[in-house]
DNA sequence: AAAGATTGAATTATCAATCTTG
DNA sequence: CAAGATTGATAATTCAATCTTT
């Protein structure tokens, strides 16, 4: 039932916890200090642009964002008020909608960038040492372990 | 300003943020699951019964926990309203509050452990590899870059 | 005035139920 | 009935303001 769980991965556990609430926070409060959104909404417009045709079915988003469907939904309602995004209805299919990144939203984000990507680097990239890539493998081998 | 970020490093701090929510989302839908409370709770009972004499000062609660002072001043209080812990004035200081384990605290515990045992290592520690010590090392350091 | 802790009000997240279309 | 999306009710997190003691 209770697997023994060595001291190192004990440890690992809690510090990854830890680095994850840290790094966040930090990040969170360099954006809202330059008067710029949360975290969550970059999430949400960056995946839009990704996209073709810079829209995606709210499904889709819920899927590529860290949140429920029903909290994307909440999320999409805010951003939708923000004028950075708007809904459009789905020509094939009447139930489903789109969501499409406005021009507001992309100027949104070219300027939550330089802050995002100033955060990732000081309070992350920095701690991942030489080799980026190692890191990076040893990050998706745990999200694919907790499946999705 | 927007420092170069290479792709690694990019595809690292994704990883990460989904990592994480899938590892804890896991382990909470676990707990729950089997009837158990979320854990949070259990690293407030978890650091109390590390303490000296069971008990934390709220302030020094916060700090072990992944939670501002406010947030744990609510959950102290939902877990005591559950009777798995109490509040007891401090002799010399009238200003604090001493948080203490309690007997059925400890039980809740030693309850919750298997559950959450069992998802850090099918979730987490699996993916680590063959070197738990040198992931630690890693996020421990991300930790401390990203500052308290 | 500052430290320790708590409360009120506002924001956000989540579950279950609902509505609409396929 | 199932899929896509939304809403209502509930719970949790946070900021600022507050209260008490040092």
């Amino acid at each position: 039932m209770a697997p023994k769980l060595d001291d190192d991965t004990l440890g690992a556990w809690r510090a990854f916890i830890n680095a994850h609430d840290r790094v966040t926070r930090r990040i969170n409060r360099d954006l809202a200090g330059a008067g710029l959104p949360e975290l969550s909404w970059y999430d949400v417009l960056w995946s839009l642009r990704r996209a073709p045709d810079r829209r995606l079915r709210v499904n889709e988003l819920a899927d590529a964002v860290v949140l429920s469907r029903t909290g994307l939904v909440r999320l999409v309602d805010r951003i939708e008020s923000a004028g950075l995004v708007r809904r459009e209805p789905v020509p094939a299919d009447r139930r489903g909608a789109y969501v499409v990144l406005d021009d507001a939203g992309e100027q949104m984000l070219r300027r939550m960038w330089p802050v995002y990507a100033q955060g990732i680097d000081s309070y992350f990239g920095q701690a991942l040492g030489a080799s980026p890539a190692r890191a990076r493998k040893l990050f998706e081998r745990i999200a694919d372990a907790a499946g999705p």
